[in-house]
DNA sequence: CCGAGTTTGTTCGTACGCTTTACTAACAAA
DNA sequence: TTTGTTAGTAAAGCGTACGAACAAACTCGG
């Protein structure tokens, strides 16, 4: 009854509306905040988080008194050394109190997967060939797939994260994979439904970009650009993926790049990206080179990368390019080439923190991509 | 102390933590949605907004009568027609108890500006040549406009809308604005210590965008592009301005166009896109040309802007860009030649949707844009 | 005309979340 | 032993939203 205009005008500014906020929420908020906080950085006290999070000491009590009890939260006894005052009871995360399953479905000849604990260490891997599997076979595969991990894994399941290729709408399914063979097909159903854990879908190349911000070190703004048999990227705007209309952002495999013709793709436009960069016509090409032909390959593959992201570097004032596949394709003289013509080809002093690098995830990254997705939507940590 | 682990999963997706979140503030953010609701559908009921928001007629009372109380909203009489029950007495935002001052500093010859109402009405204008004055003159220049437009308020101002060339931090300083001499210009602790108001400064590309999203009829995800004698855009991702590192993100004016060569640039570089698109070049190269050859150019102009935007529609999954900038150069050919340009660069199954057309707002479209600020920042309204 | 049904908006009591204040416990330093 | 500091807890209070119940005001059918 007493707010003034002054505190709307603040407080307006920190909130956009879009649907009701109760104070419950504001709960589940500030609980996933001592959580994080414990996540990233480990062993703090009751009185340690109140001072990061900004909450009061009751608060914080509060609500670690209930993550305890379920199950998430330990202590670990008094903190070391001398200083004046009632010596500190430390937390963390029980990082052995649950595991997550993660799927990668975006190799194109086996579906590969892992049980991760909450630290995304890799528990125990599985893998099974695709075969040429495609549509209902293809998912029956990967549901599989994820029983035979489900029934290795040794303690509770916090969910199931799936990387799949194609374009994964919000609520789990994929519109389209042509490799696959799948239209509308229903994955998070799928799981939901015979697993009765909590599912989460996404592309494969978003959930790459989410690896490599819990676990790759990379901070707000990314694109992660995943080469293989096709080319598509993942954005990561503010920590927030990016999905766009119809949830095709990152499907640059087929832009035109360049204004000098090129190959013609499978999709009937020529000089697509694909045509400049997909592994298999990169390996065709490198078979038959001499070693300083090999360089001029990987070379103008490297500048035609670099020739399609600069324009998406300008725009989105991106300080961050991740690239993640094949390391013995495009690890050495390719990221080089790509940074250089990107470099070349934009303002240079608006971004000399501009980094393009190999992902040092590897293999993993889908699968470790995936576990982040049910961080964050079980506890909203990553 | 009861929450349950599922409660928990599902509170979680919604909210990121970031800093803590209060009661208070949840009642900030519902209160936002009320006037939001309002703004937007106008003459509604209590019963009504609680239907709309979710909220119940209780808690909307409440926040109607602190925000009648404050004079944001008025009662306009009952309901007309006849229905069973008691009739309801409809509520409207009341769009004339406040105005604001929204600022245009990106013209290159004069500083304009105007009073606006909460719908974003133009009420009054004003203009002030800018007269080669550069640095804190221009400073003083902008501070002498926004005088006079305050003084021909005749409500309560909600605040200052400040569009600025250059690049523009959050905290309203101008960092880099080599026309008008600026660097690290403090704007807003300017305009806030001068004149004691809210204030909200922006790059003036940014702001376009917000004018588009707020009274353009645009939707979530935005890219507006501003052609002038620079180049420069504003992209809105789910209703949100992109600031990227640096906050350099909508410097496209620099990005090199293509693989053939192109014009050397004033930066340094050859075929950036302000060598294809600058107002002043384009004035010039049709100024020596015969009709036919007028369409050539602008079709190739217009080209050129698409091969730049194409890879950003791709990897953003973009669907709505804008154009700003002289109706009579970029208005027919230049669109439609950018527009095919990125239809025949991109997949086209993926975006069947995408719309590239001229702003309807004119060069009103700044100042518009900074009164969208101001709303946003104020009352949580656009 | 009157009662039943409907819709609106308010009042009252309740549940929840976080804060402030005040306390106890446990330590170091003088 | 005294003083001062820090950690964690307990109690009380305030703000926020909700459900239940109610009065007001209308339509409609008999």
């Amino acid at each position: 009854m007493t707010t003034t205009r002054r505190q709307a005008f603040a407080s307006g500014r920190a909130l956009r509306p879009s649907t009701k906020v109760l104070p419950e929420h504001a709960r589940g908020h500030n609980r996933s905040l001592v959580l994080q906080t414990l996540y990233r950085a480990g062993h703090q006290s009751r009185a340690d988080i109140a001072r990061t999070t900004g909450l009061t000491r009751v608060t914080v009590s509060d609500l670690v008194a209930d993550l305890i009890a379920e199950g998430y939260l330990i202590e670990t006894g008094q903190r070391e050394g001398s200083r004046p005052g009632k010596p500190a009871i430390l937390l963390d995360m029980d990082r052995t109190a649950f595991q997550i399953v993660g799927i990668d479905l975006s190799a194109h000849d086996a579906f590969r997967g892992a049980v991760l604990d909450l630290d995304g260490t890799i528990l125990r891997r599985a893998e099974l060939a695709i075969d040429g599997r495609r549509g209902a076979d293809a998912a029956a595969l990967a549901l599989d797939l994820t029983g035979t991990l489900l029934s290795q894994t040794t303690a509770p399941v916090l969910g199931i994260g799936v990387g799949s290729p194609g374009v994964v709408d919000l609520a789990g399914t994929v519109l389209r994979a042509p490799n696959l063979g799948w239209e509308s097909e229903p994955l998070h159903d799928a799981f939901s439904a015979r697993f009765g854990l909590p599912v989460v879908v996404a592309n494969d190349a978003n959930a790459a970009a989410l690896a490599e911000h819990g676990f790759g070190g990379a901070e707000g703004d990314l694109m992660l650009v995943r080469i293989g048999h096709g080319v598509g990227a993942g954005l990561l705007i503010g920590g927030v993926l990016l999905f766009g209309g119809a949830f095709s952002a990152g499907e640059i495999g087929h832009v035109v790049v360049g204004t000098d013709g090129g190959d013609l793709c499978a999709c009937g436009k020529a000089g697509c990206l694909e045509t400049w960069l997909a592994t298999p016509r990169l390996e065709a090409q490198l078979s038959s080179a001499d070693p300083s032909g090999r360089i001029d390959i990987l070379t103008e593959a490297g500048k035609r990368l670099g020739i399609a992201l600069a324009p998406v570097v300008g725009a989105l004032g991106l300080s961050e390019i991740v690239l993640s596949g094949p390391a013995e394709l495009i690890g050495g003289t390719f990221v080089d080439s790509a940074f250089e013509t990107i470099r070349r080809r934009t303002s240079l002093e608006l971004h000399g923190d501009l980094t393009l690098r190999m992902t040092a995830l590897g293999d993993d990254i889908v699968m470790r991509g995936a576990a982040v997705m049910v961080l964050s939507a079980g506890l909203g940590v990553s």
